[in-house]
RNA sequence: GGAGCCGUGGUGUAGUCGGUUAACAUGCCAGCCUGUCACGCUGGAGAUCGCGAGUUCGAGUCUCGUCGGCUCCGCCA
């Protein structure tokens, strides 16, 4: 017999390849078998095709019989065209069909747990934990092969990108040395050095600048990154960056690479023009207009600070609020002035999760403003409110009185809900920004010292170093954030390369001298070999994939992803081992002593 | 660490006020059918209702616990 491997992808035969003989690999997708002729709907990568088995060709028509769904098979034939009225115009190859001379199963299947065929939205209702855990069937879905697609076009696009504009890929370590700040690291245990840890890199970051040290001038990678904290529906505890670093340039620099970049990016993914230059918006102008520092510019409804119309009125929980350094702040949803007090309680237990001790409201409706809190303003202080937050009749003003951020998260939060609600967020738009002037530090209370907003290796802007002595809280940092439809999709700066302001930094972090040395002396020393100046950023892959395929979750576009607690089903990942393995490389498991105590 | 939602044949769902035979669709198996394409028709098998306690004469249904999935807060420089 002659060979088996396929000269054709099923989905790509068209008429100009009638009566051209042709044999095919792929999967049984159905079976249609009408008592005489047997349809056979194969699939592969590229598609389907409709396979006809006529009784005539009585071996092959016994095989054919037999056939199961997801059964693999190798059909050779002649591409026939459909006879008249039997054209199936929704299929690309719908106007030919392939008449089966010879058949053979390479392998049968099981019957499987979950749907292939998503002509129907059944296959993606199948329960996600069926889903992740036969996850090799999942992928054979059109719609999942299709994410992965995109996702390798939208590297290539990038490799070629950078590669043009002189970047050079390098690969930096996985097992590397566990540093202070950030997210909690993966550690792995060394076997040939007892009671010692590599950790895995949350980023490449300090190799990255190295690498300028190295004089790579240029560097890019399309980095693995883990972190080991909780999930979200756009966070993996692994999960891919791409990441760059530039010497010799300032921020103007990244900008424009980024922005050209991403212009590339959505023409030749999506066929969509991008505007430039993308809008700057200072960090503290996104924290008062939006109530994030990743604001969705996709539509208004911007909150505005209403505590100078409410600082004179009767009701005195703003009044306090107020005196305590707090603000009074209000968005304005329209149309929603008839909400019940049940979507109003709702709505005030979104705010109360950020923190908010609660939520008033305005109601404008049947020509007055309605409000269990109207009676503490006069007419005249609510027209005033009214007319700062532009509510019209029929609309709805929310207002949060607290401490500055916290009424801001908190409306920022409703703001969000409220667009989703009335379909305010347009589909198909991408509204890039950069959020810039980032502080350097903030207070921690807890651990009651200052920590890098950004990371330990962001410079300060030039004409703010000479407050880092005195108040470090009030330092901008020279770092910036890329924000595209209220998802933060990078983050970057431009670093300190002088030994004296990273030694400064890392003291006002808290670290003493000899825990910097022993933490971060090789960067330290590096800096006195002739470090030139240099800044990059780092873009969540994954969260660029999810906007380019409109995937709600991370794990539509990662092939093998974690659960939300951070496992995965297919493989029972992680996993204990044998106590042999423990001891080779020095561990003492405590997991169980805690449930026994 | 915390909050909410979900868990019923392979899959997706229904299941009333707690009432004895757990329903429907699809898938699966068998038979019939020569132009279907989510083929059709007929018949059949398939569930101790996530798991464990409890309340009750009686629990898929109520209570508590537990496990798993998802979403969110905290966390994620």
């Amino acid at each position: 017999m002659s060979s088996w491997i396929r000269t054709e992808y099923c989905g790509e035969l068209r008429s100009a390849d009638l009566g051209k003989k042709v044999c095919l690999n792929g999967w049984v997708h159905r079976q249609r078998n009408l008592g005489g002729v047997i349809f056979l709907d194969l699939r592969d990568r590229s598609g389907l095709v409709q396979v006809v088995v006529n009784p005539e060709q009585k071996e092959i028509y016994a095989i054919a019989e037999t056939l199961r769904s997801e059964f693999v098979i190798m059909v050779k034939g002649v591409v026939s065209r459909r006879p008249e009225g039997s054209l199936n115009k929704d299929l690309p190859t719908g106007e030919v069909e392939v008449l089966a001379d010879e058949l053979i199963i390479l392998n049968s299947a099981k019957t499987p747990p979950i749907y292939v065929d998503d002509s129907h939205e059944r296959a993606a209702n199948v329960d996600e934990t069926v889903r992740l855990k036969y996850r090799y069937l999942d992928l054979r879905r059109p719609a999942r092969q299709k994410n992965l697609i995109l996702r390798h076009r939208v590297t290539k696009t990038i490799r070629n990108f950078l590669d043009e504009k002189g970047f050079i890929e390098v690969e930096t370590p996985i097992l590397m040395k566990s540093t202070p700040e950030g997210a909690r690291d993966y550690l792995v245990p060394s076997r040939v050095n007892p009671g010692k840890f590599y950790a895995l890199p949350q980023s490449p970051q300090l190799f990255k600048q190295l690498l300028m040290v190295g004089g790579l001038e240029k560097y890019f990678q399309i980095a693995k990154c883990f972190r080991d904290e909780d999930l979200r529906a756009d966070r993996q505890p692994e999960f891919t960056q791409i990441d760059l670093e530039m010497s010799f340039i300032d921020q103007e620099v990244i900008f424009n690479l980024l922005e050209e970049m991403m212009v590339r990016l959505f023409r030749e993914i999506l066929g969509v023009e991008l505007e430039r230059p993308f809008p700057r918006l200072e960090y503290g102008e996104a924290m008062e207009r939006y109530g994030s520092d990743k604001p969705d510019l996709r539509y208004g409804m911007e909150l505005i600070d209403i505590s100078s119309e409410v600082e004179d009125s009767e009701f005195g929980v703003f009044r306090n609020v107020i005196a305590n350094q707090g603000i009074v702040v209000a968005i304005t949803a329209p149309g929603c002035s008839a909400y019940s007090r049940k979507e109003l309680d709702g709505l005030s237990q979104l705010a109360m999760k950020y923190g908010a001790k609660g939520l008033a409201h305005l109601a404008l409706k049947d020509g007055q403003v309605k409000s269990p809190i109207a009676k503490f303003f006069t007419p005249q202080q609510l027209a005033h409110i009214t007319e700062k937050v532009q509510a019209q009749e029929g609309d709805l003003v929310l207002i949060v009185a607290d401490e500055p951020t916290v009424a801001r998260t908190a409306l920022g939060a409703l703001r969000q809900e409220m667009a989703a609600r009335l379909g305010l967020i347009p589909e198909g738009e991408y509204k890039f920004l950069w959020i810039v002037n980032f502080p350097l530090f903030e207070f921690d209370q807890e651990a009651g010292r200052y920590v890098a907003v950004h990371h330990a290796f962001t410079s300060p802007l030039p004409e703010d170093t000479p407050l880092l002595e005195e108040e470090p809280g009030k330092v901008r940092a020279n770092a910036y954030d890329l924000v595209l439809n209220g998802m933060e999709l990078g983050s970057g700066s431009i670093r300190i390369h002088l030994r004296a302001v990273q030694e400064e930094i890392f003291r006002i972090m808290g670290l003493t001298e000899a825990e910097a040395k022993e933490k971060f002396g090789f960067l330290l020393e590096a800096f006195e070999y002739g470090t030139p100046p240099h800044g990059g950023i780092a873009l969540g892959l994954d969260r660029l994939v999810m906007i380019l395929t409109g995937a709600a979750n991370m794990r539509e576009v990662i092939a093998f992803p974690k659960t939300t607690s951070a496992t995965c089903l297919m493989t029972g990942t992680p996993s204990e081992v044998d106590p042999e393995q423990l001891q080779e490389v020095h561990i003492k498991s405590v997991a169980n002593r805690k449930t026994l105590l």
